[in-house]
DNA sequence: GATGAATGAGCGTTCATTCAT
DNA sequence: AATGAATGAACGCTCATTCAT
């Protein structure tokens, strides 16, 4: 009642309707997503929204900021205590599957989207998306100085790495995977054959 | 009750409601489809559209329906002419890319929307979907036989090519993969590195 | 219940929405008016506005056309029965102003709006609306070569009289004319004096 | 307490209100004015306003009445240099119509919206507003008693020619005279045939 | 087999205004 | 004197769907 220090019920109106809007993007989905149902879900006006954002785009691009700064930070780290090339980049690709299948609602609006549909995006904001390619390609070209890869461009390698990332967290979100495969193997054996595949290979393919 | 009205290719209105679907996804992407859309192209009435299925999401079944058909006498057909399983594997791989960018329509119902929101996609059409990744655990249970792979279980990796795959096609029918990376060799690549995983490693990771 | 001519409670939709939309205009004004104000009135559901009109701009449209039309009746009647031009020029300028009172709902869309506001009035439909003021050309033109007049240009002065005319109407629409002065009087003033502003000058002003 | 904001002119938020709000509606219009863009545009909250006038309607009263003023003022001046009845009502005219065009803003709300719909404006204001049409009646009056009109009565006159000079302007203002006539010209001709409609006619009509 | 008429629910957004501080 | 937070009502419009014919 006194003091309002920065985590009070009070004045955080901003970070309940992010929250919520990522609850509601996980439980519903994109589509069917409205600015009435989040204004519900937080138990505040429609109107309200519009005095922290200035419409359902801008809403969904702070979240999709968040979400980069997030995945970002848990790359970093990841990328941090890895004694090798080979081990650093199996970090990355668990972390960013731990990523996407930990924050489905994060998930979709940054990597699911299609981008004709989400309106303007500041291309500022996707240089920084774009960077968290760079962790993988960066570990990529500094394995194949050490002759551990066999790859021919770290920056196509990186991107295909991501893919391969992406198709898996994709499934497994979308439940599309066998029920008779165990999930954590499933994901073992992805990112296993995803470093594998930029071994120095063993036969010409 | 004499003629029948002015279209030619008489009575078929279910084909041609199908069929202009397609290039309506094709074209305005499926948050932009709508049963009056539809009713428009093809220039009747939205009503007659119920005739010939029950709702939005039944036609949608058909569209995803026969995408999977397609899907399967492609791949059904790439397998065909492989001399042996590597080259099979590649040919499928190959395949399956091509028929998610040359069909974005099919490709994005069938494997891009979450069924969770997709009223009640019927269960049996879902086992005849993952069929087409039976090629696939096929092919690789021949080639581990043969000698020629290293996986651990055909099924497992056959569910992480796809994932690949899908990855690869996901990225880039939404344009996100970058600029200056040519298209066909990252396609290249993917296969390659897909291929190159399921190779038994060199070293283990 | 057996046939439905053409004027029945059936299928008149479009005419129904019209009237109601002219009513309520009186009413409550341009700037009162919403789709679902209309559609509460006629006690149908808004939808069914679309179903006859594209949309608000449409509907306020086909009323300026009833409008322009009915107008262009009546001035083409009343130029018919007259003498002179003096007595032509007259009876134009009573009709208009007859017009107007009697119309106020015409009024308003078809003179009181500021272009800006209503988007896109078709050009072609804006000739057909000046139309209506070559009738105040015609027989200035008439009049003065039969040395009745003593205007420098038709075209300028028939607009200068217009003027005069709309002035007339929007105040007295407006309620803004002292109430202490009768209505037929003052009307009746208007016109002598716009009449006489096209006589030949007694002096110079 | 100590500095005021940063605004150089203290204080006179309320003075402030009015110019914003002036300049806004001659740039964005009557229909387009919010409180919250008048708000924006002088840098105070949307609530300040409601400190300084009861409402919206309170604010444009006041403005109506300013602008009632500054005509008041301009009328009075473009009739004391005058000579005779004809050339002061002659400058009468001149002026109304260069205030109209020189300030849309205040005319529209002075005189393009419908009272019935701008709540309750005070009818002791209105009182004020008419008497900007004495300056009219009292040149009128003055010039039949010179014999140099023939005008029944000087009040109904002031009115018609009133009229006169609103359509004109209101025409001007909305763009609605045919883009071939030359401003000037048009104006000046209202002017003359305003002033000759109370010229005592050559014959009766 | 095909339609025209109709609708309830919902969309993102803007508005003038209030109230506690 | 000034504000930030909040709101209910309304806006034009689109949607999938139903029903009588």
């Amino acid at each position: 009642m006194s003091e309002q220090s920065e985590s009070g019920e009070n004045g955080d109106l901003r970070r309940k309707i992010l929250d919520t809007t990522r609850h509601l993007l996980v439980r519903e989905g994109y589509q069917n997503l409205s600015m009435r149902k989040i204004a519900d879900a937080i138990g505040y006006s429609a109107t309200s929204i519009y005095l922290h954002f200035d419409g359902k785009d801008a809403l969904l691009h702070a979240l999709i900021h968040e979400g980069m700064m997030q995945l970002h930070e848990e790359l970093e780290e990841a990328a941090e205590y890895a004694e090798d090339p080979v081990q650093c980049l199996r970090a990355l690709c668990r972390q960013f599957i731990d990523f996407g299948l930990a924050n489905p609602e994060y998930y979709e609006i940054m990597f699911q989207l299609r981008p004709e549909r989400m309106e303007r995006y500041p291309p500022e904001k996707y240089r920084q998306a774009r960077s968290n390619l760079d962790f993988f390609g960066r570990v990529l070209e500094e394995g194949e100085e050490q002759g551990m890869f066999g790859i021919e461009d770290a920056k196509v390698s990186a991107s295909t790495i991501w893919a391969s990332l992406h198709g898996t967290v994709s499934l497994l979100l979308a439940d599309r995977v066998d029920v008779s495969i165990e999930r954590e193997r499933f994901i073992e054996t992805a990112i296993r054959q995803s470093i594998q595949g930029c071994r120095r290979p063993t036969v010409s393919s």
